[in-house]
DNA sequence: GTTAGTAGTTACCCAAAGGAAAGCGGTTAC
DNA sequence: GTAACCGCTTTCCTTTGGGTAACTACTAAC
């Protein structure tokens, strides 16, 4: 028989298992400057100069290591287009769409708690 | 007249706008035990030592920390009950029941990513 | 040949997060 | 009285993340 304790609650197994996930998820989003460098590249591909230029405050060294982080879990690529000079172009790769629910319960959960932790 | 990067793409201001949501939403629930203490929470209350027990690896320095965050944003409360000696409970709000499918949507992707990557 | 731009790398520094261990004030059991 | 448990706090230490600034290799323009 299916209580209310039931329907709310996940068992132990179900708990742990989620736990694992969350955490996985949330080690490749981590850090300061991930999901702004994915939400700027989702909007167009960009150069290296330009990332820069719009996320203000990002050094090159940081920029540098997150486009390399990111590439490594398949969410933006660096392609190289052999003009002289080379031109380097970053965008955000179709799997990385598998991220915009995600991106958007954040967003939602984001700002309701902004208004939130402001009334009271 | 519509176009699919109309469909696919947010403008600029609407980007900057679920940017700064979303660091707000990552701001409250950053560091490396936050989410594991609210699942822990959330399938039953429990008290100091009991939460230590379940999440292992977590000193009481951290955990202590952890739950004065979460209370401060309303996710957990703290009561006490006058027997002998004072028993401390902590238990998930209703609030943090907001974050449900958040969580769920974090479970997810972080499960079909560890998927992705282990394929590759 | 000097300056400027592109796409970074390297070296050094600092602050915050987190781990380890001990202690503390209270209570209960032996 | 002493050992043990609860709910922490304090101290100290290490690791990590991120910031600053300088520098490199290449190209193009003046």
């Amino acid at each position: 028989m299916k209580t209310i304790e039931n329907e709310i609650l996940m068992s132990k197994t179900e708990c742990a298992g989620s736990l694992k996930n969350v955490i996985d998820a949330m080690y490749v989003l981590n850090g300061k400057w991930k999901l702004p460098v994915i939400l700027c590249l989702v909007q167009s591909p960009k150069r290296f100069s330009e990332i820069q230029h719009e996320i203000t405050g990002i050094s090159p060294k940081v920029l540098s290591n997150e486009l390399k982080d990111l590439e490594l879990n398949y969410l933006i690529t660096r392609k190289v287009y052999p003009t002289t000079p080379v031109t380097i172009i970053y965008e955000a790769t179709e799997y990385s769409h598998t991220l915009k629910s995600l991106l958007n319960e954040l967003s939602i959960w984001g700002e309701q708690h902004r208004k939130k932790i402001k009334e009271q």
